[in-house]
DNA sequence: GCAATCAAGGTTGTCAACAATCGTACAGTA
DNA sequence: TACTGTACGATTGTTGACAACCTTGATTGC
């Protein structure tokens, strides 16, 4: 059954992999903002030199996951309201461009993937698992936009979903219309389906500023 | 006069250096896609060591400025068609964003500053300066980002906006309807100034179709 | 003539040590 | 008491050397 039996092998670079592991953490929380990201420990931590984890810390400062102050260190970004603004207006911007593209080339196939997400996601509303809801709501946008296929739309999306993962944790549990947010995304699903691209864009605006909402009013 | 006699020293670090100047290199061409940059070589060119110098070139590969191979180099890359159609795509999605804030914020601002970027692009034109008029085309463009005041969409569209000057390099000189260029982006700062959000973003897909086709018919 | 093997060269990947810089605590002085 | 100067500790910034790896070309055997 297996149409490529052998996959070309390409393990990934020690910083990527180091990468990985920071950027995690930081999207759990297990970095919590403000903290301190010490190359030495870090290097000890793993078994390998300060070369590779300076590499990858420095592909987080790149993300904007971590600042970084010379001669001081590297420290978890902290996220202000004004930033949760960017950061949502940023990542809608490039939906509604991943939408606009999916609306005119694979709407059918799309819609349909993207209504299976959301699915996903009702489940674990009736399950009232919330680590699982905030997963499957990332998975939904990570979905939407990966299907576009555009590497550079991807790239910049990739990004902005850490930053919305560290946001999502900061009100894990503490918000419980749950409905309303399965529903909001089964909308967007079926306004690409459908083809309709303004209400898609209308909706995904709508989306922002809801979430911007809930987030703005825990954090204020 | 001066409101702020001292400015807070900020000196940029060795590989933020290493990594402008290598990205100038590229943008304007001395760096040809595809060419090969080798680490040890560039230290010994500036008279640093192989550190700075790979945490520079490790940045533009994040950027997608450069592809790197293990154990073999790193190397410029090339643009196929693919390529602009994702660039183009995803710069557009940047500054329709842009100018969606603009339209409710800064109009008449914005759309002032954005008419001057018109005018030095009408200056070169009439100039013949080609030179001139891609360096203006760009500056547009950066500005229109740059005014909606968003660090995230200004991060992304910066390397966009690289990418857009090594495509521009390779039809440098070899198109010559100027004129509808320059009353391509007087059309958008227009739209922005009058507040006409549908007018600006028509404006804007047309832009990027009609660079497409240029590019494309050039490429193909 | 052709294929497989082997060696050499070059490049990146990794490491440990050293230098520079910054923040802080503490003592000294007006 | 408030301010200044100084020494210390910690962290990053930088360096040069070594190891791993891939590519390439020549050489050998068939």
């Amino acid at each position: 059954m297996n149409s490529r039996p052998l996959q070309p092998i390409a393990r990934e670079s020690t910083p990527c992999l180091i990468a990985a592991q920071l950027r995690q953490h930081i999207a759990e929380g297990a970095l919590a903002p403000g903290e301190q990201l010490v190359e030495m420990e870090i290097a000890h931590e793993l078994g390998v030199s300060r070369g590779p984890v300076r590499e990858a810390i420095q592909r987080l400062t790149q993300e904007g996951l971590v600042v970084s102050i010379r001669n001081k260190g590297v420290f978890v970004s902290e996220f202000e309201a004004e930033d949760l603004l960017d950061i949502y207006e940023a990542r809608t911007a490039v939906e509604k461009s991943a939408a606009l593209l999916l609306c005119s080339r694979d709407r059918l196939r799309a819609g349909d993937e993207l209504l299976r997400c959301v699915e996903r996601m009702a489940e674990a509303s009736t399950a009232e698992d919330l680590g699982a809801m905030s997963e499957a709501d990332i998975a939904f946008h990570e979905k939407l936009v990966e299907m576009a296929a555009s590497p550079r739309l991807s790239r910049m999306h990739a990004t902005l979903l850490t930053e919305t993962r560290m946001c999502l944790n900061r009100l894990e549990g503490r918000y419980n219309d749950e409905s309303i947010r399965v529903s909001e995304h089964r909308g967007i699903a079926e306004a690409i389906r459908e083809g309709n691209e303004d209400l898609a864009m209308r909706r995904l605006e709508l989306h922002k500023e809801d979430a911007l909402g809930r987030l703005l009013h825990l954090h204020g």
